[in-house]
DNA sequence: AGCACGCCGACT
DNA sequence: GTCGGCGTGCTC
């Protein structure tokens, strides 16, 4: 009996999204195993697609109309993708509206995926001209996008008569590092005699006999090579007459550029204490508790991590902990490779598809047994979690905003229940879901309430611009932060300032007709940049020269207006012609390494003031910072967002603690507009729990997360009619499944309507249960697929991290 | 996605 | 009368 193969096959559309059955050839019978990856063919033709084995069926009843086709190839000798993460894929696919294909491109490294090409090749029938002009002497032809428009034509043609072959290749992007080894293939005595063969002049040969006599262990060619300056050809001559044997191994590109220090635990306070006890008991008990550690910063959470990490290695179990990426800085993964050594894997975004793809095969093999990493290490191929961190899992980067549209959180809590494991999710400033479910004893609350050491907690002053401004001219620094960072730069301590958001500032407007400079492709203003002397769009990339006439009006009272990290550094240079000043935004850390290069130039204080957006919020121990300056606290505040003063409220507290550590207090001024908001108010006194129980209020009134459930679906289309169209049929046809307790908003533009030419749409929903809706809304894609060849797109985000 | 089929306009 | 334009439907 033939047996089959459920494949889920690399074409991600609505209509395929579905497992193919396949016959399994007889060779491959006892190859073929859920979660491998094959070749199949697919549609007409003889072309060739990449497919998943989903699962295999020895009693399948086959649909009897369709004659099914047999798998081509297996391309891996054992399963990438084990049964949970094939059950987390499928899990994943039916939650976040996305195709399963993606869900499982996605939990792999890059370098699994795909890679097609399509060849060309004569048949005999093809007259000896033709063959000549289109092939020269190649047997075989690359066809790709870079053939000529009237090649592609000809070949088309010849293919309709049967006169070319096409050949599909599906390969793997991977690439397994390999270097040569050599190793001694006689005893030292022959090599002897072999030596006495040789004629004296014969120099390199001679060098290369006596070296195999002495070191009889095995060595990297390369290695060799520099040691005794000989090339390639000696070598082979040595293997060729049997002295030396060769050998390709397979080696990781190894990622850590810095040694290990190794370190011990520390002692722990009474409250962390009570922390790790708690942990470690459910992972002792296998049982898949969530706990929530609060604990300011400078609390000791990560300590906390570390030791339950090390329980759980002590079990023989494994660990990952996912931290946000711009917090994975070598400070961070020092300190967990410190403890773990070589057992750590780490996986962020600053490595190589390669070094990426190493890992997780470290991983995979069972060789790393401790994960860390951002967002989509949540994935890493661990079989046997005895504890899972997620640091700062307030964090809106845990959230992927495209397809899958994941929340790295969620599937950690999914794998947990999975591996029975316990999950910490740990926070200063828990995000109100989180904080929710503590309250509900859903989660289990854990306090670490004092910093380690007792130290102080900063000094907040707010400073009311609206104040400042009207006593002096314009400029980003009131008197009062001025003079702080005067006192700091006599005193010779450090002061970091925070500029809120990249997007919002320095823009150019005519002081005559009030002209802003837009982008053509979207409804937003071009940002001035003064490195490159250009006006970019942050959004779509477009990029134009600085006007110095208003387009509109031919004035010449063009100006800069609001401020960017640019414009403050300029400014900060003339204020303070002494200080030493390092900006750090997403121009300067652009380049690969910068970010580490600039905080470590910082640490080593050969800078007195780092300036730059919220990356500087994050994940930084500065002992000599005293000093941090919010420079606009309320950019966020302003915008129309239901999680608009959660943000800022987490944003400021995360970034005043980072003034003063050890014995030094620290000093924080917050400027704003809005003195007297409680988001700010209440970070001035780092009170988490006041602004919970206000916040949760303002939530439960205005019927928002965590009180409702919500999904976003968005709508573009280069035609803005077809758009909004296409977004009102969707509100018509949910209504007619939605129950009147939920709530729709919308549908209203996008917050920046037009995106790279693309005209966007959107629509919320607000609701406790509806049973109808999830499969209304898969309706509604499928639906959409059809329109997708016109060029309308239609994206479903379910518990959206924001409704603009 | 990508391939084939199928139905209308400008050419030998 | 045909070539080839791209709208439509389907892929085990």
């Amino acid at each position: 009996m033939t047996q089959i193969a459920e494949v889920i096959v690399d074409v991600p559309t609505m209509q395929t999204n579905t497992p193919y059955s396949y016959e399994i050839p007889p060779a491959l019978v006892d190859q073929i195993q859920p979660g491998m990856r094959v070749v199949v063919p697919f549609g007409k033709g003889s072309r060739k697609v990449q497919g998943f084995v989903w699962q295999v069926d020895a009693t399948a009843q086959p649909d009897p109309d369709v004659t099914l086709k047999a798998i081509d190839n297996v391309m891996d000798p054992a399963p990438i993708v084990n049964a949970e993460l094939l059950q987390l894929a499928d899990w994943l696919a039916r939650t976040t509206y996305a195709f399963t294909i993606t869900c499982l491109q996605t939990m792999l490294p890059n370098a699994l995926k795909a890679k097609y090409q399509k060849w060309v090749s004569p048949t005999d029938q093809l007259p000896d001209d033709r063959r000549t002009s289109l092939f020269g002497d190649q047997k075989e032809l690359l066809w790709d996008d870079s053939l000529p428009a009237e090649t592609v034509k000809q070949l088309l043609l010849l293919n309709r008569q049967h006169l070319i072959k096409i050949r599909y290749e599906v390969s793997s992007k991977s690439q397994v590092k390999k270097v040569m080894m050599v190793k001694p293939a006689m005893s030292a005595e022959e090599l002897h005699v072999a030596k006495n063969s040789l004629r004296k002049s014969a120099v390199k040969q001679i060098k290369l006999v006596d070296y195999l006599m002495t070191h009889r262990h095995e060595i990297r060619q390369t290695e060799l090579e520099r040691a005794i300056t000989i090339s390639s050809s000696t070598l082979k001559t040595g293997e060729a007459n049997g002295w030396l044997s060769r050998q390709a191994v397979e080696v990781y590109r190894d990622p850590f550029q810095t040694a290990v220090v190794k370190t011990k635990p520390l002692q722990l306070n009474p409250d962390q204490t009570k922390a790790v006890t708690a942990i470690c008991a459910a992972t002792n008990q296998e049982k898949a508790e969530t706990f929530l550690l609060e604990g300011v910063t400078g609390s000791g959470k990560t300590e906390v991590y570390l030791q339950a990490i090390a329980n759980a290695l002590s079990r023989g179990k494994q660990a990952l902990m996912l931290v946000p990426e711009i917090s994975l800085t070598p400070q961070i993964v020092g300190r967990v490779r410190g403890r773990f050594g070589q057992q750590v894997a780490v996986l962020h975004s600053g490595l190589s598809s390669g070094e990426r793809f190493d890992e997780w095969r470290r991983i995979q093999r069972g060789e790393a047994r401790v994960v860390v990493g951002a967002r989509s290490a949540v994935f890493a191929p661990l079989t046997d979690l005895g504890v899972i961190v997620v640091d700062e899992e307030h964090e809106s980067s845990y959230k992927q905003d495209d397809n899958p549209r994941y929340h790295a959180r969620d599937v950690a809590l999914w794998r947990a229940r999975y591996h029975h494991c316990p999950v910490v999710l740990g926070s200063a400033t828990p995000s109100l879901e989180s904080r929710a479910r503590a309250e509900k004893n859903v989660y289990t609350r854990l306090l670490l309430p004092n910093r380690v050491n007792n130290q102080q907690l900063p000094q907040v002053t707010i400073v009311d611009m609206t104040e400042e401004l009207r006593h002096h001219k314009e400029s980003s620094f009131s008197s009062v932060l001025l003079r702080a960072l005067k006192e700091r730069l006599e005193r010779g301590e450090q002061s970091l300032l925070m500029l809120n958001r990249r997007g919002f500032s320095s823009f150019v407007m005519c002081r005559d007709c009030g002209f802003v400079l837009q982008c053509p492709n979207c409804d937003i203003s071009l940002t001035l940049h003064m490195d490159t002397k250009t006006m970019k769009c942050h959004y779509c990339g477009h990029e134009e020269p600085i006007p110095h006439v208003c387009p509109n009006c031919h004035g010449r009272h063009i100006r800069y207006y609001g401020t960017g990290t640019q414009k403050v550094e300029q400014e900060l240079t003339e204020l303070l012609p002494d200080a030493r000043v390092i900006r750090m935004d997403v121009d300067t850390t652009r380049r690969k390494g910068a970010h580490e290069r600039l905080l470590k130039q910082f640490g080593d204080h050969q800078a007195d003031i780092l300036l730059g957006t919220q990356m500087i919020a994050k994940g930084l121990d500065f002992p000599d910072v005293t000093l941090v300056g919010v420079l606009n606290a309320d950019t966020a505040l302003g915008l129309p967002d239901f999680r608009a003063s959660e943000r800022t409220f987490q944003l400021l507290t995360q970034v005043s603690g980072r003034a003063g550590r050890a014995e030094k207090t620290g000093e924080v001024f917050i400027q704003t507009y809005n003195p007297d908001h409680y988001a700010i108010q209440l970070a001035k006194t780092q009170n988490y729990e006041r602004f919970f129980g206000r916040e949760m209020q303002l939530r439960h009134r205005g019927n928002y997360p965590p009180y409702y459930f919500a999904v976003k679906i968005m709508a573009s289309d280069v035609d803005e009619r077809k758009a909004a169209e296409a977004m009102v049929k969707i509100v018509r046809q949910l209504k007619q499944v939605l129950s009147p307790q939920a709530i729709t908003l919308g549908p209203t533009p996008g917050a920046i309507a037009r995106v790279n030419k693309r005209y966007y749409y959107q629509l919320v929903i607000k609701y406790k249960h509806e049973p109808k809706l999830d499969s209304a809304l898969f309706k509604i894609l499928s639906q959409a697929q059809k329109q997708s060849r016109s060029g309308l797109q239609i994206a479903i985000d379910r518990n959206p991290m924001s409704f603009m």
